[in-house]
DNA sequence: TGTACATCAGTGAACGCGCGTTCACTGATGTAC
DNA sequence: TGTACATCAGTGAACGCGCGTTCACTGATGTAC
């Protein structure tokens, strides 16, 4: 039964990129198929070259799906907060998560594909639109941050963003240890502990 | 000409698993055959099975003498530093350079390994070596952290790890673009920065 | 609106290729005497 | 120490398999009249 329609095609194509979109993130560029892409969309895999002209350039279409997912779910949660300081501590809350690390399939892209992208040529698709994609989620990062001048909050988005994506990366990667939840909870702790100054040692104190 | 020497047989093994842990570092546990592990080692593929009984089996093996590796780097870093802050400051900064950014085969295995970990199965023998490294780290990480009490430390260790591991993947992913230089430089500033009262905005007169 | 036909979305067989693993074989090493 | 032979480290062909991609084909869709 060859042939749908225009409208139904454009559906199809559709749902090859957000099936692509899921299976990249739960099992990496490399470690997905085309004909599980496509099965997954309810096609054949003959279909995916009438769609997109190789599985490289349907990576980046679809990690630009997933971006965009991650930056409306982030504006609705920022829409909901009274302050930049409760938005970044429920950002970060609501990321190191259990069920975050449990479905890479529908979380971020950055803590699912970060490692894959690094071994990408420097002239990949997919590395430009990880490259656009996280320098987006720096500037929301750096909208919640407490304050300071330009250079202070670009260096805490910088690191909040490092903090959580390697959290929730080890959180993965230890997961049936103890240390899973650790990296999950004891980090968001971290993060969003508002500084106390009683906390901190007096110079010269310092050693171990 | 087969069957050499048992002391070259062992040295063989150990140059198997020295250019895999080379190279699962450079291209990730799925990027690399057997046949150009066992020729980095100077030898053909059918000798691989006389030696490891599978690719994960090795892949765990391999893993385990690339934390090795840091663990004695660590040592030697640690004892040329006069305090445990100076210590940290130190193994942090040595972490994020354009060095280890550019040289992934050479450096920390959980900064190009530990998304793959993420995706192996539970029981999985790498992943119980990615473990096993991980606590043997944050134990280092714990001991040059400046005070506080046992779980203080626990959540800063916890926490700049994260932050390191995140900041390494994230530059190496944002290669090409001036960021990747930013996650290490900037990660670091913001992770050294001796905690300065006066820096702390009052409370309540947070928002952005 | 109805008909004739060109278009083209999707199918499934096929391509060349490289994968992890196995195995019969080779011949230097290691050992028993 | 010298000889005879068993051992076994390494070789390279071969296995079944799945990959990304191509392509001739099908038949419903879309369009020209």
């Amino acid at each position: 039964m060859p042939r749908v329609t225009r409208k139904q095609a454009d559906l199809n194509r559709e749902a090859i990129k957000v099936a692509a979109a899921r299976l990249f993130r739960e099992k990496g560029f490399t470690g997905v198929a085309i004909p599980e892409i496509t099965g997954a969309a309810g096609l054949t895999h003959g279909s995916f070259y009438g769609h997109f002209s190789s599985k490289e350039q349907m990576a980046a279409e679809a990690s630009a799906a997933a971006f965009r997912v991650g930056f409306e779910r982030w504006e609705l949660r920022r829409a909901g907060q009274p302050s930049a300081a409760a938005a970044r501590t429920g950002f970060i809350a609501g990321y190191l998560t259990e069920r975050n690390r449990d479905n890479p399939g529908d979380a971020c892209p950055l803590a699912a594909l970060a490692g894959d992208v690094a071994r990408l040529g420097l002239e990949s698709p997919v590395r430009k639109t990880f490259i656009d994609g996280i320098q987006v989620i720096l500037e929301k990062l750096a909208s919640v941050q407490a304050g300071g001048d330009a250079g202070t909050v670009e260096r805490q988005a910088l690191t909040d963003l490092s903090a959580m994506v390697g959290a929730l990366i080890l959180s993965r990667a230890t997961k049936s240890s103890a240390l899973s939840e650790k990296f999950l909870h004891l980090v968001t702790a971290e993060l969003t502990r508002a500084a106390a100054p009683e906390a901190l040692p007096p110079e010269g104190e310092v050693d171990g």
